[in-house]
DNA sequence: TGTATCCGATACATAGTTGTATCGTAATTC
DNA sequence: GAATTACGATACAACTATGTATCGGATACA
């Protein structure tokens, strides 16, 4: 006999898939035409299913979105500080100073490195503008990257004996603000990930750049 | 008589009061709720008409945003121009080297220095981001405001006999993308428009030392 | 004062979206 | 293999927004 546990799960499994290929689904559509503009119908056309399925799994389009949000906020996260654990213990690094930043590009290029990415993340940054929730979860999620960010900072700057300008998380602050408004513009422009990437990593060459002291 | 193009102008004066009001409470709305979740009705609710005259006005909601961009990017251009002008004019400035940079702050708090105003900057750049056109003009308005802010940044530095770690396009470029930054942050925490002003301001000051060589 | 015109209000037809209630099927349990 | 449950599909009702067509009043002009 399956006991009512293994039930659940298998139950579970099957609806998680569903759910996950909702969210997904949501996370596409959100991107190209934005939350409200975004018809539970389209997502769902998206995800291969009827609305039916929608409304069986989520209560509204905002639960979904207030979920997708912590969802993509929690993975940014886990990946910088996943990325900075290896940092830590590889220990030395044998790159020139100006050059060490590329670490920097790879952990912010963690998650939103392509144009719907970005877009997702502006979607997100731009509804936290009006929510109070949501903005105090944006806030703390960018707090945590920051503080992620500063670690690989003053790591490498210890590691390489490379004096700053200004403190760490300055720094990092900068180079996230930096970094975001440069993946934006490129977005704009409608380049290629690639390309995406080649300009937020010379705009954050730049900014790594200003930051160490002669 | 009047001639006919009295009578053009007198009506046109009052069709143009009202297609300003309508404007105007839009760029309310638009910054509140967001384009697409702003009806026709909604605006006109604010600027005391019906729908009537918003459809004697214009095509469509999109036409109307399209033309508010372009106004917004118009005043926010023509703004800095003036303001760079005047710096020209008075030539010499007694301030300390890095409180120089205060000018800067004025400039880009020059539009956009409160809530609203940094709401309705961002709901036009994520529309911008989905539309060609719309980013060409957005990219265009930006690179005018960066020429604007490159030219005092040069003129501060001539002054001052000020050397800078990069050029001054780069500078500005840095400028701008962290004042957004800050703003669209400080818009977050809902503060009122003076503390806003005051930690765009901070942000300023840290890049600003950071470009100044020693 | 009569008349023509302009312009915003009103009424209406239509389309699209949402959420719920119900149904059918496939999987699960014993 | 019968019964039950779970879950997504379908059908439906209500609401909202849009755009157009028409109306009415105010204003301009002779």
């Amino acid at each position: 006999m399956r006991s009512m546990v293994d039930s659940e799960v298998t139950s579970t499994r099957s609806r998680e898939r569903t759910r996950q290929r909702l969210l997904d689904a949501a996370a596409q559509v959100f991107a190209e035409v934005g939350l409200d503009a975004a018809s539970v119908e389209a997502i769902c056309d998206r995800a291969g299913f009827t609305r039916g399925a929608f409304y069986s799994n989520f209560e509204t389009k905002d639960e979904l979105f207030l979920e997708l949000s912590g969802l993509v906020a929690t993975e940014r996260v886990a990946a910088v500080r996943s990325r900075v654990g290896e940092l830590e213990q590889e220990g030395g690094f044998d790159l020139t100073p100006t050059d060490a930043f590329a670490i920097i590009e790879q952990v912010l290029d963690l998650s939103a490195d392509d144009r719907l990415g970005v877009l997702l993340m502006s979607e997100i940054r731009i509804h936290a503008l009006r929510n109070p929730d949501l903005a105090a979860a944006y806030l703390e999620q960018e707090a945590e990257m920051q503080r992620g960010v500063a670690q690989i900072v003053a790591d490498i700057g210890r590691a390489k004996g490379i004096r700053f300008r200004v403190t760490a998380d300055e720094a990092a602050r900068i180079m996230l603000l930096v970094w975001e408004g440069a993946a934006v513009r490129a977005a704009m422009g409608g380049v290629d990930a690639e390309e995406l990437r080649r300009r937020t990593s010379t705009e954050l060459a730049l900014v790594a750049q200003l930051t160490i002291a002669d």
